[in-house]
DNA sequence: ATCGATACATACTTTAGGGTAAGTACTTGT
DNA sequence: ACAAGTACTTACCCTAAAGTATGTATCGAT
């Protein structure tokens, strides 16, 4: 009707978000799916291409080479190349992305937590739809 | 829970990957570009609808009110209406909502140290009373 | 009588993310 | 001779997520 939506540009407004939201800034590192998952396999400690490929069987090697690199050029892992035949390439975490053990440890214990939690109503729901 | 058995061999590499990567697990529940971010806005509380779309501009109608639904459906807050007009609607986080106040102040925390190391933009500190 | 406020709903379109499948280069093992 | 292993690359496709733009219901206020 007569509403106008004043979206002015939304640019500007994610200008905004990302100057002011440290949660947006982060989503921008570490958001997607694949990210936190290859993030969390590197905690462990450095990591071959292949070592990480068979971690996560589910994960496609272009997502995973994507990913690699632009975590990479976000500066939260470095990728070190031997020059030999077959190749030799590890990836590490950088100091930044060491301080994400924080975050991703975090992560893991809730869902290990609200995965308990969750399994329990689930039971919950069999039990209640059984009963009617 | 037992894997859904699947021809697929990347529905069976997700099923495992799933049962087994407790990253897997909380990426399924606030992954996603906008999901943090409401998230860390309801930890400060109540928000009405309306509040947090003034609180993140840059996020459209139907987004909000999408993520909403499915933050309610995995239980992470609660929608409650009085039936008054104009409508009141009120969104809070649950128990479980509550425990991600760890992983979304980690990562808040961790977005302002880095952002400050790459000498981007200097952040506000964070609110305070979101830290208690 | 229309407006504005609230909290949505929905049809349509676009975009970005992810998947498939194939190829590359180089060398060791059989 | 050729397969196998390593670490990629590239072209193509498909879908799910996100954005655009509208509509809806209700009531008090102007």
């Amino acid at each position: 009707m007569t509403a106008i939506k004043n979206e002015s540009t939304i640019q500007e407004n994610k200008g905004f978000a990302l100057e002011k939201c440290p949660v947006t800034y982060i989503m921008e590192k570490i958001g997607g799916h694949w990210k936190p998952i290859i993030l969390y396999h590197l905690l462990s400690g450095t990591k071959r291409y292949n070592e990480l490929r068979r971690a996560i069987p589910a994960i496609t090697e272009k997502m995973l080479i994507q990913h690699l690199k632009q975590l990479e050029s976000d500066k939260l892992v470095v990728r070190i190349a031997k020059p030999v035949v077959p190749p030799y390439v590890t990836y590490t975490l950088t100091p930044a992305g060491e301080k994400l053990r924080k975050v991703l440890i975090a992560m893991a214990e809730w869902a290990i937590e609200d995965s308990k939690d969750n399994s329990l109503t689930i039971y919950e729901n069999i039990n209640a739809s059984l009963l009617q």
